[in-house]
DNA sequence: TTCAAATTAGAGTGACCACTCAAATCTTCA
DNA sequence: TGAAGATTTGAGTGGTCACTCTAATTTGAA
């Protein structure tokens, strides 16, 4: 990929899948309807994607990246700055939200490409996570912050799962509720 | 299915699905296998069982009952009861577990069939889980009661999915601590 | 013993899917 | 301008899958 036509034709084929996800979910993305809505062909897909799979977790991606509150990782988020991303993400992308938890569960357990993967995502928000809980708490030690920010992040994704499956689910109720409970003193 | 040969055969189906779901996950549960595995032909299958999912369904359902610390729902169950059989669930049958995540996943938003029945599922456990907050709380009016047992079994939700992708992630820990998080006095 | 209904037999169906490949064409830069 | 390499073309492949259908067989109540 180091021609333009090769860049258009990427950007194509993942605004095409994002609709698609967005209109039929992951049944209905399938190579056929990825590359009719994008006017590509099967052969360019493939030039320019390894797989199917390689082209939505593109997507998603790319779509969690729009909602860095720090996408340059400066330290200077706050932990409020980090749940509303995520709260963002959750409810603005809730189609993205639901690949993206699709994802994390599908295939066996040694399928451990994918969930590797996400594994590191997921440590990589844990840190960052706890360090905004340092930066508010400082008296708090380091494992203590860290272990709040574990149960903090995985119970955030239940919410946001909870509200993958009932959008009248109040995300923001219970996340803020959730952070309270994890800055509240021992 | 009035005559035992009937109930035999739907024994032996429902079994050889949850062996291959464990074995091999949802991808290699197929009819072909299922029906190899039971010593069963497709036709007999689909005489018992509408579909594949419909057997899929009613092994996870099973599973779930089987480890209820109340299952006639007498009210005599305590928040760390409900806990823990939830954390048994999630730890002993984790490839049921994951399959469960997945169905509620699966799908587009408006596939409101299988979507509804879990959200059914959920409300029900929500009401436990209030009602035995309320049994060792009563000082808490029902309404907070109630969004306490809402936030903390999405919660449990997210732990239970974090452990399918992490088997090393200590679910109990993380548990207890929202328990006691949900029970700290506002 | 009879017979209607339940159950099994098992080959078959049609659809779909991710992915391939070799030839043709285009793009860039030396 | 030439040529190396990037990109496109698009028909094709091999496979899998859930599910169906009709005829044969078995069951159990009357």
């Amino acid at each position: 990929m180091r021609y333009k036509a090769g860049l258009e034709t990427r950007d194509k084929i993942l605004q095409a899948t994002g609709a698609l996800i967005a209109e039929t979910g992951l049944e209905g993305t399938t190579i056929k309807a990825i590359c009719g809505r994008a006017g590509v062909l099967p052969g360019s897909f493939y030039n320019i994607f390894d797989s199917k799979e390689q082209a939505i977790i593109t997507v998603v991606r790319e779509a969690i990246n729009a909602v860095d509150p720090d996408p340059e990782h400066l330290g200077t988020d706050t932990l409020d700055d980090l749940v509303d991303a995520y709260i963002r993400f959750t409810v603005e992308q809730e189609d993205l939200a639901r690949v993206y938890v699709r994802m994390a569960v599908s295939g066996t357990k040694d399928n451990s490409e994918l969930r590797g993967r996400m594994l590191r995502h997921h440590e990589g928000r844990v840190s960052r996570f706890a360090a905004a809980i340092g930066r508010q708490h400082p008296e708090l030690a380091d494992g203590e912050a860290r272990q709040r920010a574990e149960t903090l992040v995985s119970s955030l994704n239940g919410i946001a799962i909870h509200r993958v499956l009932d959008p009248a689910f109040d995300v923001a109720l219970h996340a803020r509720s959730l952070v309270n409970m994890t800055l509240a003193p021992v």
